[in-house]
DNA sequence: ATTATCTATAGATCTATAGATAATGC
DNA sequence: ATTATCTATAGATCTATAGATAATGC
């Protein structure tokens, strides 16, 4: 049993993981399946036996990622909260559970995802399977809020594509910070208390009616 | 005269044009030599004949960019200005000559260079070659701001690579914002207002002893 | 004579698949 | 019998160069 679990595991998460690596550091245009393969360590005739192609390969570890949130999201229903503590909590959820994979996440999302049209499309895409349809009360919260005339008009999806946007950027300069020799990662981390106040003053200004 | 000029113009500008267009489209990894001699209109072995290889291609117009924005800067000098004022002129500055070239150059900037320990070499020896030797005025009234503890000590090159980074990341949110439909152009326009400030502020708290 | 341009192609990848072989489940 | 894995290779790019041909400068 724990063999066949371990079998079952083996491959085809090693070359998930493999491949969550390569994406992460070359970006999706530059990661190559041999690399991936040679990574997990397999023949790279198994990326395409368990994953067809490349490009489903990225989407099955993206789709994977988003729904990895959820719960995290899902607590937020149980609460009565303000609005402005909502869009905290959700930032604190993104923060525990997508950002820390890697510190090269952040420009990922932003410039494979968000930067890309093409790309930002499966972002959309993935918004609606995932969080719009398990999170029926964030979206009802939203339209609450809208009629009452204390945010702009704006879209779900819109509104997710906003929140990630302003908190990918500022978590990339913060990167570059703290790679900076002549700052360093106190420096970093002090930015990064900074910017969380200014973010969240920006995330409202923007959705100001 | 006139036809000697825009003939010796022509093909080996034509082709800078056109490879920075594409380098700013598809990114470094993804742009394409045999691309960029379609855009051009020319053979491809043109690029190799004038720029020898795709790397050096890049390196040229990069460059290129770095030295335009020196007579700007060159400016400052004339002025008995404070420090702080001295940090908003360089992003008016900035702001005027490197980034109107193209929406996708903050990303360019923050991807290809900043977040790229390799290209960043390459921006911190050309920032050497070019602002550096160009701009002793400007080392020397930071020395002096360091010498004074008003800031921590911190090498040119990186006080540079800080400011940079700083608005290339607010760019990039502010541009996305911008494609967001529930957003638009005048919201992007108020990110932008709100970022300048905020930016500031950042820069002068990394900078803090 | 020198400089610019084109055609053709070498040589190196990369994604994807076909087909053979080994491991696993009934 | 089915599922997993490997080897070998097709087919499509991409960068770069060699060699032929046209344009330009003395």
């Amino acid at each position: 049993m724990d063999k066949k679990l371990n079998h079952t595991r083996t491959t085809e998460q090693v070359i998930l993981q493999a491949a969550e690596a390569e994406f992460l550091e070359k970006g999706y245009a530059n990661a190559k399946m041999l690399s991936i393969a040679q990574r997990a360590g397999v023949a790279h005739s198994m990326l395409h036996y368990y994953y067809r192609s490349k490009e489903n390969l990225f989407q099955v570890i993206f789709r994977q990622k988003m729904q990895a949130m959820l719960p995290a999201y899902d607590e937020l229903s149980k609460e009565e909260l303000p609005f402005e503590d909502i869009l905290r909590k959700l930032r604190d959820a993104r923060d525990r559970l997508l950002w820390p994979q890697s510190p090269k996440m952040p420009y990922f999302v932003l410039t494979e995802v968000l930067a890309n049209p093409q790309n930002r499309g499966m972002l959309l895409h993935m918004i609606e399977d995932t969080i719009m349809q398990h999170l029926p009360f964030l979206k009802e919260r939203l339209e609450n809020e809208i009629a009452e005339g204390n945010i702009r008009p704006i879209s779900m999806a819109d509104f997710f594509m906003l929140l990630i946007a302003i908190d990918a950027s500022s978590l990339s300069a913060i990167n570059i910070c703290r790679d900076i020799p002549g700052l360093g990662s106190e420096t970093a981390a002090r930015l990064q208390t900074t910017y969380r106040e200014h973010n969240m003053q920006l995330i409202l200004d923007a959705l100001r009616p």
